[in-house]
DNA sequence: CTGAAAGCGCTTACAG
DNA sequence: CTGAAAGCGCTTACAG
């Protein structure tokens, strides 16, 4: 079946091309019989549009590109529904791709959106490809990010307080009176891990605790190296009495080691994490975490990327956003 | 910053746009010099193709759509990523499409990607879109469905046996001596909801026991009805011994029924389900479960609908694939 | 209210 | 080995 131009839909109508293309974009000043008259033609042969053709010429995609981090993570699965579902109600369709915190992928994934030509991006960047989204800033595609940031891009961003969220978490195992708590938490080349990581730091010093450098250990917000540092922690001569990890997925790994190690949650360790999976709640002992707005940031991303896009042509831009939104301390049973 | 096009380099290289473009798509007939001569130009003005622009008139993208039914359930997050990690083996991008169950969504999508025009379509479909999947079917655009199907549209397929994983679920229970065994699990209008039925019934039937109506409970392959379902059961004058529950998001549903209930398994209740997400195994006790090889799925369906588009000019194409890959009973202390 | 023409940025026969 | 020209399928000033 070849496919169908706006070119079949005029000679089935009996126009000239430029009034198919009014009736399909709606234009107002299009005579109601001629509207009909195209209407019917489109129906009649199955006339669908070429986005390609039309995007080339109106240089606008109506497309978004997102790229998370890591899909199999439900903190992005979560938001990238909210992107998306939030995308739909402007018209816009979103590129959902996962770079798999790998810089490699997530410059493949730059590069193709770039040549696809969407309109926006919102990502939470590994931090490793600040010149490719420099080029984007640069050729005024605007880039929200989310999650984590890499510095000085001029973009706006939605975050969440990771320095409070881990501060609150630790403050609280501080309060239930453990000591030597211990920290497995995600590279400190990325904000997420840092501000985590700083969080700890300030809970312990507010209480006049001193870091052990033997209960800190760093990993890549992965289920392998949570798995790790944790079997790590559980053979010191003194392991910690409580544990803060940054990240579910490290979280996952890290219960894993625990399991094998026969060691009882709280009686033996207490545990905390950031973000709240499913399965947070489901464990037994409930898991105490901090939960972030994932849907929330989403939600945010998207409205401000697709103001951007829509005010592009306005002179008196606004300013960039740096939105933070607060994390939230769930006590549960685990700690 | 203006967007440069092969025009600006080809004037910066002082050839014509013919040898520019030549060079881009990697033509062996190129004089060396004049190679190096255009990707210097390429460099200095810092040149990316417009993709958009490429594919109206090769009439190839190297996109492909996915469509899943909701990227929430790990079955498909998992999938996706195996489809995404394939598809870029072959040089190909993914348009992760998220229908969220909705076959009005579904519509959106299907139709935005055949706009679009992608090269191919991977979908685990509502079943309500037959037409518009059938006009992809008739322009030659291959689609491979996976998980679930849409009977007679010649299309590839990569399934599950699921009628035989609910049977060996079911009958693994009846071997351990539970007798009353309900059901939970997804309307009957969907090929996973009718076959994971019909596992169950072969089960009891084969056991010499008869179905009893009001064990049977159908909902729509979420938490909602998952939960709802199981609240029902439970409140039977006599309620079920044990049950198997469809996905693992009407399980989540369903384990947040018996824990309100204070109902322990499965000494009072023996639970087994379909899907092996993270916390099957992390639950206390941990569950028993049929768990799909999601990833090779992704895998094979790639393959298959990317081969379809290699050779999509040949003239013998090989007769459409329905490939059915088993899925493994794994028997934990739920049951 | 409608049509003819130019052009978006490429690739691809066709000549030479 | 290279260039000029046509054309992919649209939208958008420009005339009328």
């Amino acid at each position: 079946m070849k496919v169908k131009t706006i070119k079949d839909v005029a000679k089935q109508a009996g126009v000239s091309i430029s009034t198919v293309s009014r009736v399909l974009n709606g234009y107002k000043n299009v005579n109601p019989e001629t509207h009909e008259l195209v209407m019917d033609a489109v129906k009649r042969i199955g006339y669908s549009p070429n986005a390609l053709a039309r995007s080339l010429r109106s240089q606008s995609t109506r497309t978004l590109g997102l790229i998370v981090n890591n899909i199999l993570n439900p903190i992005y699965s979560i938001m990238g529904q909210a992107i998306e579902d939030t995308a739909r109600n402007y018209g816009y369709q979103v590129f959902l791709c996962n770079s798999g915190a790998n810089p490699e992928y997530e410059l493949q994934y730059l590069e193709g959106l770039y040549e696809k030509k969407v309109d926006g991006i919102i990502i939470a960047p590994t931090g490793q490809n600040k010149e490719k989204l420099e080029l984007y800033v640069n050729s005024g595609i605007p880039v929200v990010q989310v999650d984590r940031y890499v510095a000085g891009l001029g973009t706006d961003a939605v975050l969440t307080d990771n320095a409070e969220g881990a501060y609150k978490l630790v403050s609280h195992m501080i309060k239930r009176g453990y000591d030597n708590i211990g920290i497995i938490v995600g590279v400190q080349t990325v904000t997420t891990g840092m501000e985590r990581m700083t969080g700890y730091f300030n809970a312990l010093a507010e209480h006049g605790f001193h870091p052990k450098s033997e209960y800190i250990k760093v990993g890549h917000f992965d289920e392998g190296t949570g798995y790790k540092a944790m079997l790590e922690l559980l053979s010191l001569p003194v392991p910690p009495r409580a544990v803060f990890v940054g990240n579910n997925l490290m979280a996952k790994g890290a219960i894993k080691a625990i399991y094998e190690k026969g060691i009882r949650i709280p009686e033996d360790l207490a545990f905390g994490m950031y973000d709240d999976p499913d399965w947070a709640e489901m464990h037994n002992p409930p898991i105490t975490v901090i939960r972030q707005p994932t849907k929330e940031i989403g939600v945010k991303a998207t409205d401000i990327l697709i103001n951007r896009i829509l005010n592009q042509s306005k002179e008196n831009q606004e300013g960039l956003k740096s939105e933070t939104v607060p994390s939230e301390l769930i006590i549960r049973k685990s700690t």
